[in-house]
RNA sequence: GGAUGAUUAGCUCAGUUGGUUAGAGCGUUGCAUUCACAUUGCAAAGGCCACUGGUUCGAAUCCAGUAUCAUCCACCA
């Protein structure tokens, strides 16, 4: 074994660790098998990687998914279960396909689908998802993740093609798909539609109109449209309305209305209106809003449809006004009512104007031939895995994403989601599925004259016709826990990994994907996606914004691993965090983890320079004096709390812990320790064992590489066991000598003596003395004392200054005359403040109540608080007494 | 409009079923550099636990209300 380094350098020793890691093959479970790292009937522990979308590099948010799917998956793996981690990518239908036709714009293409055709654009489109492709996966390996590269899926490969196809007919069988005309989220830019989840609001401040559509019109209306009005076929008021009752029933007309085409306005009722917004009247445009289109549904009211998915007016709306734009077309209709006299009133009010998630653009709503997944349609259960549902239940599949959660099937971390999720259900609507894009899953529906066939593979005979439209992405990513593992096959992956054990994603795809995956693995499997959903936070600067280029506060994942190493980039994301709340994130926070890797580094090494002969397979010592026991004590117990904690997700804590104990504990007490007391390879070898086991989900780097660099190129922490557990009781005497060392050291720069300085001390110990004595060479070396003389109880030399610290009482030779007005200040100043404790103390005892309702540990344990202060009291003001 | 979260040291946050004289890291201040590590050590200063009530022997912790900030959902034409 040669001796390590002074400093951890990571660039020397990332990439090549990666590379041992990956060519050992126990990323994949199969090999863990094989070579005996797990049992053959080892409990399975899966987690499927949520794909990122091949729409460029990944970001921080990906780096503090990877870093907490990995401490999962390599903790579960030391622990011996068959563990998983499968990696793909999305192909994101949408997102992508608006940037590539954006580079390809920036190249100069105009029009990109226009010029190139459905088959050389789509050329395109793959050729730069394979190239986001390799960067993400390049990345992911960056930052350390043990995935199984050999399950590596995509969500628009050909096995998932299957599993899309099949599902999507067994659903058409179910008739849980269909094709209807409906009003939908329309995006004229991307020329597609959106699901409702996909549509955003923008707060912004708009135009509202009041006007009469003619002249002799009853009724005043207001809107921020205007030129939708050229599609009105009604006026909803609330039926309680006084001023408007009257008109209820009856239908006007009005001719050439701003100088386009004739209306017909019926008077309709509606308890929806609200009688104090606006004119407290709604001008009903059923063909391009949502609310509009149910109340001519209700109403059996015509739907024209004025605006087209070019976001231009159509022929309906008039020949004045035909293939102007929307904002053309609003511009007509303003000047037409203000020069007709018939404008009332403009003015700005804040409005919520929808766009689009992907592009920014304002959505139109329109009706139009689309595929929806019906959620409230009742349908034959056939799987047998949910809780509460029997074979032949009659469900929907709203009930289904609902049952699951309710009954605990499927636990979501923080579990105040939970609400957010039944809230989305109760409010959700059929999901429309059809999307107008090239780049993603074509629905596998053919057309041949007036028939129609949907299956799984295409139509043999000559004639039909696929459906153009693509699928909503989030369709095949909702089957991606399962689409992964190789279904529709039977495959061993499947009946091994199937149910995932937890889903780990940020809060804000709850809906878009979480819920989804929830919604199409119970309808397709009759059974559940995971077990647990762990929802992150969002990574934001230190001031608490989203990281984006305009404001210039990106922090790159790769950037820091260069600078600061994978293993502190990755404690940046994952200790002082917790679930579901956001990640303030910034440079020094990853330096100081960099200076924490340094740390443990040259705790190895130090330990290292005392263990002759390493051992990997080293059993528990006894440990022989009070700082060997506290010391292992500790580690026993860090170890068991690690370790719950990580069971219960709470990895945070765990790391916390563990931190805490290699830096506090361990490298300030213990191995300052070793150093007088000397002799301590076996117990060193030891710590450093369970240390590096116990770090190395966290930090799987430097652990690995002190390993490798200890045991030997051949040897593999990745692989070893989890240390086994032991509930031990530490003897806590080891803190009363850490407490004196610890006063003397404050005492000793209070008085601003040297740290290099040696000075005398002596100690009245009482029943301590034994201790003390016996540790007598770890509070003069530790409080750099070069004369210590403990006894039962001793005066105080003159010109020593002393204090109370753990029932003993300690001088020290503060070198020359003390200030004695000065300590009397000091000791009546601690004498006061122990009295007042004293005081609540004894309040609290005298108190009948608390002594009847409190549990007698309580009690017990105030007692000795008060007696020990009462010790204390009497000791100082001893010490008062004795000063001059 | 509805909901959720946050509010604890200058900053970032812990505080696990109500029982501590309220903790950590960073930052600040002082001292220290042959002895594993200055990517360090030792020590110090710094808090009416947002506010107001309530429950309780006992509240940072539970309940109600208020305020500020943040996020999500719905959406008014």
């Amino acid at each position: 074994m040669r001796e390590l380094a002074k400093a951890y350098e990571p660039k020397q020793f990332e990439d090549n660790v990666y590379k041992k890691w990956e060519d050992s093959g126990f990323f994949n479970p199969d090999v863990c098998v094989q070579k005996g790292v797990c049992k053959k009937n080892a409990k399975p522990y899966s987690i499927v990687l949520p794909p990122p979308n091949v729409t460029g590099t990944l970001h921080m948010g990906h780096a503090a998914m990877l870093a907490i799917e990995d401490v999962l998956v390599r903790y579960h793996r030391m622990k011996g279960d068959k563990t998983l981690w499968l990696p793909g990518t999305d192909h994101a239908a949408i997102a992508t396909q608006t940037k590539v036709e954006k580079i390809l714009m920036e190249k100069g293409i105009k029009e990109p689908k226009v010029e190139l055709g459905r088959e050389k654009f789509l050329a395109e489109v793959d050729r730069f998802a394979q190239q986001s492709h390799d960067t993400i996966v390049n990345q992911s390996k960056k930052m350390g993740s043990s995935l199984d590269w050999n399950r590596e899926a995509f969500t628009l490969d050909e096995k998932r093609n299957l599993a899309v196809r099949t599902v999507f007919s067994k659903m058409y069988k179910d008739k849980l798909i269909y094709r209807g005309y409906r009003i939908v989220n329309w995006c004229p830019r991307c020329k597609s539609t959106l699901a409702d989840d996909e549509v955003e609001y923008k707060e912004q401040s708009a135009k509202f109109y009041t006007f009469k559509y003619s002249a002799d019109f009853p009724i005043v209306i207001s809107t921020t449209r205007p030129e939708t009005k050229l599609g009105d076929t009604a006026i909803a008021v609330n039926p309680d309305d006084d001023r408007y009752k009257q008109y209820i029933g009856q239908t006007f007309e009005v001719k050439n209305f701003a100088g386009g085409n004739d209306l017909k306005i019926k008077i309709i009722a509606d308890t929806a209106v609200d009688m104090s917004f606006g004119t407290g009247a709604l001008g009903v445009t059923p063909a391009h809003s949502k609310v509009d289109y149910d109340m001519a549904i209700k109403n059996d009211l015509p739907i024209i449809k004025i605006i087209d998915e070019d976001g231009k007016m159509t022929a309906q709306a008039g020949k004045e006004y035909v293939g102007l734009t929307v904002k053309e077309a609003r511009k007509k209709v303003v000047e037409n009512l203000i020069a007709s006299g018939l404008m009332i009133e403009e003015k700005d009010i804040p409005n919520n104007l929808s766009v689009c998630y992907r592009c920014g653009t304002p959505i139109e709503p329109l009706p139009s031939n689309q595929w929806f997944v019906a959620v409230n349609k009742k349908f034959k259960f056939k799987g047998k895995n949910i809780k509460g549902i029997n074979v032949g239940d009659e469900v929907t599949l709203k009930e289904l994403m609902l049952k699951v959660v309710e009954n605990k099937q499927i636990e979501i971390i923080p579990d105040r989601f939970e609400k957010v999720y039944f809230s989305w259900i109760n409010n959700l609507n059929d999901w429309c599925i059809s999307r107008q894009i090239w780049y993603g899953h074509r629905i596998p529906v053919w057309y041949k004259d007036k028939k129609i066939k949907v299956d799984v593979e295409a139509p043999k005979e000559e004639g039909w016709v696929q459906d153009p439209d693509s699928l909503d992405t989030w369709f095949s990513s909702g089957i991606w826990t399962f689409s992964t593992l190789g279904w529709p096959e039977k495959t061993a992956d499947f009946k091994n990994f199937h149910p995932t054990s937890v889903l780990e994603t940020g809060y804000d795809i709850i809906f878009f994907w979480v819920a989804r995956m929830i919604l199409m693995t119970t309808y397709a499997l009759g059974d559940i996606p995971f077990e647990k959903v762990y929802l992150h936070g969002m990574v934001r600067d230190d001031q608490g914004r989203k990281m984006s280029k305009s404001l210039g506060n990106v922090i790159d994942p790769l950037v820091m691993i260069e600078k600061f190493g994978t293993d502190a980039t990755r404690l940046s994301l994952l200790l002082g965090t917790t679930p579901g709340n956001d990640i303030k994130l910034s440079e020094e926070k990853i330096a100081g983890f960099r200076n924490f890797t340094n740390k443990l580094w040259n705790i190895s090494r130090f330990m290292l320079l005392n263990v002759p002969e390493p051992k990997k397979d080293i059993k528990a010592p006894k440990g022989k004096t009070e700082a060997d026991k506290w010391i292992l004590g500790k580690l026993d117990k860090i170890t068991t709390e690690i370790t719950v904690n990580l069971e219960n997700y709470n990895f945070a804590y765990s790391g916390e812990l563990l931190r805490d104990f290699t830096w506090g504990d361990l490298a300030d007490w213990y191995l300052e320790v070793a150093k007088i007391e000397g002799d301590k390879a076996e117990i060193l070898n030891y710590i450093l064992n369970t240390l590096l086991k116990l770090w190395h989900p966290f930090m799987p780097y430097v652990t690995e590489t002190i390993w490798q660099e200890v045991y030997g190129e051949n040897e593999m922490l990745m692989v070893v066991s989890w240390p086994k557990l032991k509930i031990k009781e530490i003897p806590n005497s080891f803190e009363t000598i850490k407490n004196i060392v610890s006063s003397i050291r404050a005492v000793r720069a209070e008085n601003k003596i040297e740290p290099a300085k040696k000075i005398k001390a002596v100690i009245s110990a009482g029943e301590q003395k034994k201790l003390l004595s016996k540790n007598l060479e770890i509070i003069k070396g530790l409080g750099r004392l070069e004369e210590l003389n403990v006894k039962n109880t001793i005066k105080k030399p003159k010109n020593y200054v002393g204090f109370v610290e753990s029932g003993t009482e300690v001088y020290l030779d503060v070198m020359g005359d003390i200030d004695v007005e000065k300590e009397k200040v000091r000791l009546n100043k601690e004498i006061e403040e122990t009295e007042n404790y004293l005081v609540s103390l004894q309040r609290k005892l005298n108190n009948a109540d608390f002594v009847a309702h409190a549990p007698a540990v309580v009690v017990e344990k105030e007692k000795t608080k008060m007696q020990e202060t009462e010790e204390k009291l009497n000791k100082l003001k001893n010490q008062l007494k004795n000063i001059v």
